[in-house]
DNA sequence: CATACGAGAGTAAACGTTTACCTTTATTTC
DNA sequence: GAAATAAAGGTAAACGTTTACTCTCGTATG
């Protein structure tokens, strides 16, 4: 490995030249920088980034921490992360808590997650990171990370407590309002719901987002037709039958999973999806279009999500932007396919 | 943040006595073990890995480079990295090439491509990575990456002509070999095929690995039941139904998105997949628990072969290991589901 | 009692950079 | 022609560690 010292050897001249050379500082003639660059060349040189770090004290490198990143939504977070941070010449190192292959998906013993999460920090802030990522896409989990303000921090997916930690999410309630919309739009106004987990943030705000759009449309709220289950597809499977003898000519299920389970239903007891009811899903997995009728869902803005945390994150550590506890909500797109059918007009 | 110097002054002591102690070398009275390991925690001192990687030379991080961390099988080799990392200490850089964003799922472009890997290359090299691992789930792309054997280099699911960089793969050939034998089992002779891209090493073996077990089995091989797809769903639609005129009961094909489209053919045209036909899978993704019936199918030693890749570049990098072109070859597991059906004897 | 020895602790250099400050020379300005 | 200024380059310290080497005792050994 070629050093500054063996540049400055070669060329005859200090090391200071050279590194002024490098860095593109002026005060040096136009032959010694041509000098210098050949020979940097020639010789291959590499500039040593711990060096540098350990000098600047600034490390150019992130720390992300995920909660699952075999979870369907993690990769494509840390995806937009690493896309910023490639334009932005940052690095990032990667810590994955493993709570599926701990925990199973729904981590319980929150002392010894806590402990593997301050130990996983403690590391990367040995590592010098400048800045840190915290991917939380259990939503049950959202360890409060003791931080003591050392370096920025932001979350993504999750939010925490901590008054002073921003946090980048996607709108639910905004989200599920369009997915009712949609619903209302093809003709809809018996519209049940097959909601996620009782205590889960999403669940409160896709139904608040799904009764803003009864309201919008002068359609009256029947809780009757709103169901809890667990995230699972055998709920959706199970719950739309009870949706269904209700009357509903439509369900929006708060994920994909769920309303595989609602198509499988449908398939068996004669009821044809998108036709005698139109469905919608959340996620957009890919499971989506693979099924049939394909399903019409939400899409979430995830590998946005990773930019913009990154984003804030940069402005953060330049003293751009005041840590508050603030959260950014990014926009989900509904996609329209089969499973919400045409409209009851065009039907007839 | 703490330095071993603020510890040395509140200690009274040299900073080379606070580095014995810190990292337990001996020559240290007890006592002052003792002083400075208080001391050391009242200041919270964290080690700085820089300036220890500065000086020894060792960053006891390691580069990662992914083709596309978004593709279904990726995220779960980086869980095995990043698992086999945490175990012995070690950290990683991520980057990913995102090659489905610049080039689409098959990259055209290579010297675009390898102008990318190289420049990412040289940022780790750069950064002082102790070794490098490339994750090619891409078949096609197998860019060989100029190393000139500076650092230990790995790669996984994919291999170079480079004769000095060892692989880890799985063994298409067995798996195709047991996936065959299980419909056989069932039995079956008359099986075709639904094959990946005639220019994929993967379709290559799979097919070597079905014929092995005709062959283990006296039954003849008929070229006309196998057929190449390109590795997409519909494709999995239309040969299906050449195979099936041509008179087959039961179906490999090579990935779990062609045999979806196989049940779709077969659930439109009066077939039932599992007893009419019976069909399985390769890959294990999430679709083939979803649709129905479910799919039989391989599951790919994906986890297993990020930790051995960690393994053996940690191997070579403390210099246990030969630098040589070997290839280690995983296991897959053959997984039962309602598509291979029950065996044909219980049938009638 | 002189010597050797070992435990405990300290000194200083080194890793590869960056940068504040200094020196030298040449050029301009009055 | 003296003084100021600018340009080109060099010196050395610093970032936080590790470690080879040295020093100073007190104790054991002959």
């Amino acid at each position: 490995m070629a050093t500054i010292r063996e540049i400055s050897k070669k060329a005859n001249v200090s090391i200071a030249t050279v590194s002024k050379v490098l860095n593109g500082k002026g005060g040096v003639s136009k032959a010694t920088i041509e000098n210098v660059m050949a020979i940097a060349q020639e010789l291959n040189y590499r500039p040593n980034l711990t060096a540098r770090s350990l000098k600047s004290g600034q490390s150019r490198t992130l720390g992300v921490i995920t909660e699952d990143l075999t979870v369907f939504n993690t990769p494509e977070i840390v995806d937009g992360i690493d896309a910023y941070c490639e334009l932005n010449d940052y690095h990032y190192i990667l810590g994955n808590l493993r709570f599926n292959k701990r925990y199973g998906h729904h981590p319980q013993n929150t002392e010894e997650c806590e402990k593997l999460v301050h130990s996983l920090v403690d590391t990367m802030l040995s590592k010098q990171v400048d800045g840190m990522i915290y991917i939380g896409c259990h939503s049950h989990a959202v360890v409060p990370i003791r931080n003591n303000g050392e370096i920025p921090f932001v979350y993504a997916y999750c939010y925490s407590t901590d008054p002073n930690v921003p946090s980048v999410l996607f709108d639910d309630q905004k989200a599920a309002f369009e997915a009712t919309q949609l619903l209302i739009d093809k003709g809809h106004r018996n519209i049940g719901v097959i909601a996620g987990q009782v205590d889960s943030i999403h669940t409160a705000n896709r139904i608040l987002g799904y009764q803003e759009a009864l309201y919008a449309n002068n359609i009256p709220y029947n809780p009757n037709i709103t169901v809890n289950g667990e995230w699972e597809r055998n709920e959706g499977y199970s719950l739309s039958e009870k949706l269904i003898q209700a009357g509903v000519t439509a369900i929006f299920a708060h994920n994909d999973l769920m309303a595989t389970g609602v198509i499988e239903y449908c398939n068996e007891h004669g009821f044809e999806v998108g036709k005698d009811i139109a469905l919608i899903g959340f996620d957009n997995r890919e499971i989506g279009t693979a099924c049939r009728p394909t399903l019409s869902t939400v899409s979430l803005p995830l590998f946005d999500m990773g930019q913009t945390a990154t984003h804030l994150l940069l402005d953060m550590i330049d003293g751009r932007h005041i840590k508050c506890g603030q959260k950014l909500m990014l926009a989900c797109t509904v996609i329209e396919r089969e499973s919400t059918g045409k409209s009851r007009k065009e039907q007839s």
